[in-house]
Formats: structure tokens, sequence, C-alpha cells
DNA sequence: GGACTTGTCTACCAAGCGGTAGAGAGTCAT
DNA sequence: ATGACTCTCTACCGCTTGGTAGACAAGTCC
């Protein structure tokens, strides 16, 4: 997605407060949130553009002014959910030093967002079914703290605070604990009902913050000696 | 897979030994095979009947000739996978009586099955998307399993083997468990590379072996809170 | 006031979709 | 040999899809 701003800079901000009451910027977001949310719910190939643009109340040539392809259109939805995504975790982790601390503020950052964009984990999981150039779009935005969660990992491992093992896998494996157990959490709610459905996501939380301990706690027999 | 390699010329006799050989029930088992790797690999909505037919060397109305409508052969599609997935649990089973060996048992045999059929990951993840309603084609054919896992759990509750907890939400986080961790396999072969991917696959079962312990461990440590 | 930009629209199109109609070739029982 | 049955095909249809072309209104700039 291209930055926030648009080439001309002094024209911009008169026409941007001119036009703010729909057209412009905004309409774009509202778009790429309507679409993040079909994408999700029924899939990539199971959402028309005339489904996004009528759900948000105009034709479909007028998003395709926005974005001139289907595919630009996926390409935005994947940054701006990294982006969100990338913002939430940031969030969560200022302000917190312990390992463990960091890496329960990961686990109930993601699932706070899911719990208020719960369109959020289909999306995700609808990003990985449609292979590796698209999800890139996506991982780009969540790649610096990537980095520096290895970087984090690795440094804890040397501190004996959590068993020595690749951190990159390490990482794939919570990922998968988090992303999966979401998903299929709605499923979950698709069978159960809405009512028992935040009831079962907070209870899925918790068994996922005790997987990720599991996971981390260096060494069997020698775990009680960790803390 | 199978030797049928239509060639465009002397398209008559071809299609005498096509008649003797496929047609028929064969043919029908081929097609959902097909079916399911697709469906799985591009998603319902994303597979068209002219995929199925051709990668099979057929005419998209022979196709509709076993399965009416592309719905029906989603049907087909799932109850088979259902099957052939039960199938694969009841022989692994049978003969196994210990409580861990059972478990086991159930755990490696599905990924036995993921590592002999790729497609079948991906295409119950699907098959989970697409709603309840086609769920339950596929969950059809494992509920005498499921009912005979819960009595079992249950059993091994009152016995103390295992952690008292509700069986069917146990038999659910298990599912995720597996579930999860074999569909972002997929995502990292499509990342990682085709080669490392088996690694990786028995990798994750072990990961996956060591979680269900922690969750079937009574009492104690189960979850170590060692904050 | 005229050139230009931005946003939204109607009108349209070629391609692909799921599905129908029905013919033809082979097989089998009578 | 005839008629019923099985399997596969060609031909076609109505609908939806992603995408193009261009008119038009409102605002901005000089």
């Amino acid at each position: 997605m291209g930055g926030l701003a648009i080439a001309p800079s002094a024209r911009t901000t008169a026409r941007l407060a001119a036009m703010s009451r729909t057209g412009g910027e905004r309409r774009r977001k509202v778009l790429i949130d309507e679409a993040i949310r079909l994408f999700g719910k029924e899939g990539y190939n199971g959402t028309s553009l005339d489904a996004v643009a009528s759900a948000v109340g105009v034709r479909k040539q007028t998003l395709l002014y926005y974005f001139p392809t289907k595919d630009a259109l996926l390409e935005a939805c994947m940054s701006a959910a990294g982006e969100r995504l990338a913002h939430a975790l940031e969030d969560a982790l200022s302000g917190k030093d312990a390992t463990w601390d960091r890496a329960e503020a990961v686990i109930h950052s993601v699932f706070a967002l899911a719990q208020q964009w719960p369109e959020f984990p289909a999306f995700v999981r609808e990003a990985g079914r449609l292979g590796p150039d698209a999800f890139q779009r996506f991982a780009a935005a969540l790649d610096p703290l990537r980095r520096r969660a290895i970087a984090f990992l690795d440094r804890a491992m040397d501190a004996g605070e959590i068993r020595r093992q690749d951190p990159a896998l390490l990482l794939f494996t919570l990922y998968t604990a988090v992303v999966g157990s979401l998903t299929e959490a709605s499923v979950l709610r698709a069978v159960v009902g809405a009512d028992k459905s935040r009831a079962s996501l907070r209870r899925r939380e918790r068994e996922v913050v005790a997987f990720v301990r599991s996971a981390l706690v260096p060494g069997e027999d020698a775990s009680r000696a960790s803390r």
C-alpha cells in the first residue's frame, strides 16, 4: 500500500478537509475493512468486488477507482491487517521487560484483537492459504517485530530462562498455536453459537498460554529450578 | 497417478480402454480424489468443475453425470475424507489398550495420513471454513469414533489416569492442535520448500504429542505456573 | 471563468461459471 | 436384433465475474 501522504503536500490538507465527509482516504479505509471482513468470511475467490462495494454503499467502479484490480485490493488488505496487528503488538510490549510478561502480553494482545475484530483471524487464515506471494505483504509489516522477537528469544536462551531451541521455529510454533486456536474458535462459534463463544475464547487463551509455557520452560526434569 | 493418459489421437480406442477400466465406481473415486485435492489447494469457490474434470482427463459433463451439482460433489468429498480418516483411526486403534498408547496412536495416524496424502489437511481446513452445514458431512463419518473417544476419556478420568475435564472440549482441543499444526505445516512447506517439509512434519508431530501429554497429565505440573 | 483534479456514476464487454439437453457409442439381457 | 442401460461426449444457455470507457458533478487553482 502507498503511504498515507499523496504526492502534493500543501493542497492536499485543504482538499482532505473539504472532502473528509466520505471521499478520499477515509473511503479507502472503509473499503479495506469491508474487504477484510468478506475475504475472511467468504474467502478471496468467494468474494466479488460488487459484494465489497455494495456493502459500503458504493458501486463497484468506485471501488475500482481506489484499487485498480482485485489483487491490489487484496494487497492493501494484507498490509492493513499486518500493520494493525503490528501496532497492537507494539502497544502490548511497551513497558514490559520480563521474559514471561512479554510472551504473555503478545498472546493476550492477539486474543484481544481477535475479540474486538472477529474477522481478523479468519482473514489471516485465508491469507496463509493464498500462498506465500500474497502472504508476504502481511508478513512484511510484522518483520521488524519478528526480528526483535528472535533476538529477544536468543538472549533469553543464552540466559537460560527458556529452553534452547531454534528461535525461528519456536516463533512459528507460537504462530501456529495462536492462529490455529483462534480460527478453530471461529468454527466453534459457528457450531455452538455466539453467546458461548466469548467464554470459549477466553478459555482458549488460557490453553494457549499453558501450551506456550510448556514450550518455553527449560528442561522437563530441571523445570522446577526455572524460577 | 493411475495410468489413464488419454492421447489426443486414437480417441475411439482410448475411450474403449477408459470405459472398461475406469468407468463407473472407479471413475467416481478418482473424481472425488481430484476434487479433494483442488478444493484443498484452491478452495471450493476457486475450483471450477472444469478444472476437476479435465485434471482427470474427462469433460465437465462427465463429472456432472456422477455428481449432479457442485454441491453434491463437495458432499461426496466430505464423506469420503471423513471415512478415510475414520478407517485410518480404527486401524491405528486396533490392538492398543493403554490410555497413552491410544492417544499417541490417534495422533500418529493422523500425521501419517497427512504425510501420504498432503492434500487432506488443507481440505479439512477448507471444510471447516465452509460452515457447519457442509462440515457435518465430514464429521458424521467420525461421529461413532467421537462417541467412543468421549466414553473412553470419561472412563480414564474416572480411573484417575488423566486430568478431570470436559471430554468433548478436550477432544475439540486435540482437534485444534492437530489440524492447526498440520495446516500451518502446509504453509511452512510453501515457504521453506518441499525438501525440508517432511522433517518439519515429524517435528511438529513430536510437539503435538508433548502438548497433548501436558493436557492429559493429571494434577501436579500439568500447567506449571512458576511465575 | 476556464483548465484541471477528484470522486462517483451508468453502460458495457469478454470470459468463465454451473448447469441443461440430448446425441452417440458400447454393453447386456431377452 | 432389439430395446434398455451405462457412460461420455458436443452444443448451448443464462448468469456472474473482473475490468474498461467515458460521462458528469463538485471543488481547486490560477
